[in-house]
DNA sequence: TTTATTTACGAAAACGTTTTCGTAATAAAG
DNA sequence: CTTTATTACGAAAACGTTTTCGTAAATAAA
């Protein structure tokens, strides 16, 4: 069965194109008998618009972007989950683009999506981001977009973000109530409003604790790729009085972390009490189970897409300006943060 | 900035528009010096050109679909970055397609597929598609498409497997190495060339070491959602004499087995040894660690995109036929499977 | 000098739709 | 019996490219 274009199918039917298109879209310029007539010989001929003809002329793509920094996380996998469910319905097609953390990267994938390729863009920026100009390049196009978990924080755009000031605050206050003395927080961007925001929280926490955190920051930086995070780990752990209590801000984060008090024989939760923002499944049965706190990452990429859509369908990409949907997180506590000790 | 056209960019330049174009394309028919002006001026003005026209005219989307069970699990995930680590070079868009192992959902992706919309198609079958004359329809429209890990087995397309067979073989003798004497297998399709395979590499080589299986089948269907799987082990373990020794056919089963174990009460590796097919990151930090088949996923997602962008280049969707590439899995002891008792 | 070849460009068709507009035929209103 | 409105369809333009083909001008060959 070759590939049969409208012109062809107008001509098995005996009809013109126009008509032919119209009946497929069920105009109601159109004879419910020809309709059927057109119908049936579609299905039967197993005829489909070509979608390029479709989108050229109606200036719709019927398709939208997902840009992230990787794929490979549980947190972005769920959003993904949740960003299909919703695009399904509204039967769009959805292009996954990763920027690696790259901030190049990025910047080069947006401007793929000014050329109109896409109706919309969902976005959760790279840990290297910390201006949004090439964001903006999204506005002047008039191109609708939402960021969901990471933001830019000063942009008055469409976010779909989690209460993560209270959170970190939360992570602080969990872990002095099991005993820390030397609660330490592992960020991985001072830009990543989702960092800096649990690390503020955080630290206001500690210091209503009374905690003096002037002669030590307590919040700790770890840069790229695995093989450095693990070593800063087994470094911080290997100082003398070294922090009793850690709060891991991203998932990827938590493994190292285990890793690394295994190999210098530091105890968790004994000597070392580990929380970590993460939606890790496997947390209920890690060894020891991890504490963690955990977003709610379906939501957040259903809410996002769900605002994304308000905009396409109102053709308005100014609508949401303002617009922050802030999704709770929940602390779910396991033994890496248990007192017994 | 407006978005321009290559209308008005050629206006701007006092060209013609098949001149703009062609300089644009580098074409050998333009002079270096009008070159350069139309590349400056297209530069300047932020002119990109229309995706959607481009593919109407050239019939070539620069785009591949892929299409899975799922996305948030772990071989999905880092066959996703394979993917588009290839896709990326060769400046191609990914769209995902998620099945949600619904044979019907699979069915209605692939004909989108059919539209014209793709240039090529990668797909990891769900658990209920049993025939191939769904995918059949792609041949007829002469788009290239490669299975990669859940391939249909009786298509003499390009696919990108594991040495499942030998690699369920080897999970057996590795449980029996260990002391196991009543070892099962954990499928989730009987037509699932992943789980077949595996499950017959198991039963020919626990016969092999002199274990009747002829009054009880070793290998169990488990459903579809986690809380049925999780009563179905827990059932399994309630047994007077249950199995001692257990193979997880896919990662998301582990899981279930490690919390039906712990509410059970039944020790792991003491009373139940588990080894999953999984490449679970977090299996070295698990209670206990998981031994763990591990497929080379990363390089399954890279091998079957460049299987694919072979025949698109070559613009032949035959060029592959018969060529499987088989990549083989690793099994990496842990503590899952330990010998102490 | 004449003819053939190359170079550099433009006009127009084509890709497959959707949509605007025009118009017969029919029905309703006066 | 006109006039107007409605219904059902078709012709053609438009969407923004790419590509084929034609052709002046410049250069090379005869």
């Amino acid at each position: 069965m070759k590939k049969i274009n409208i012109k062809e199918l107008a001509k098995l039917v005996n009809l013109s194109i126009s008509t032919v298109s119209k009946a497929l879209r069920d105009s109601h310029e159109i004879s419910e008998q020809t309709k059927t007539t057109v119908l049936e010989a579609a299905e039967k001929f197993g005829y489909s618009p070509n979608p390029y003809a479709s989108s050229l002329r109606k200036k719709k793509s019927k398709t939208i972007a997902v840009i992230l920094p990787e794929v490979a996380d549980n947190f972005f996998s769920l959003a993904i989950n949740g960003i299909q469910s919703v695009a399904e319905s509204k039967n769009y097609h959805v292009l996954i683009y990763l920027s690696h953390e790259k901030f190049e990267i990025e910047k080069n994938i947006i401007s793929h999506c000014c050329s109109g390729r896409v109706d919309g863009v969902l976005i959760s920026i790279s840990d290297e981001t910390t201006d949004a100009d090439h964001i903006l390049k999204l506005t002047n196009e008039k191109i609708p977009f939402v960021f969901f978990d990471r933001e830019f924080e000063f942009a008055d755009t469409a976010k779909v973000i989690t209460n993560d000031f209270e959170c970190g605050e939360q992570s602080a206050r969990h872990l002095i109530e099991r005993g820390c003395k030397h609660p330490v927080f592992l960020s991985v961007s001072p830009s990543l409003p989702i960092c800096s925001k649990r690390a503020e929280g955080f630290k206001d926490a500690i210091t209503e604790a009374g905690i003096d955190i002037s002669k030590e920051d307590p919040v700790i930086y770890c840069s790229g790729n695995p093989e450095q995070t693990f070593s800063q780990i087994k470094e911080l752990l290997s100082k003398k009085d070294h922090a009793d209590g850690i709060v891991a801000s991203v998932e990827r984060l938590a493994m190292q972390i285990y890793l690394a008090s295994l190999e210098s024989g530091v105890r968790i939760p004994e000597d070392l009490k580990v929380i970590a923002f993460s939606t890790l499944e496997t947390a209920p049965i890690l060894n020891p189970s991890l504490t963690t706190i955990t977003q709610p990452a379906f939501e957040i990429g259903k809410t996002a897409a769900e605002l994304l859509f308000k905009m396409i369908e109102k053709n308005n990409h100014t609508l949401m300006n303002n617009t922050t949907v802030v999704l709770s997180s929940t602390l779910i506590e396991r033994n890496s943060t248990a007192k017994r000790n």
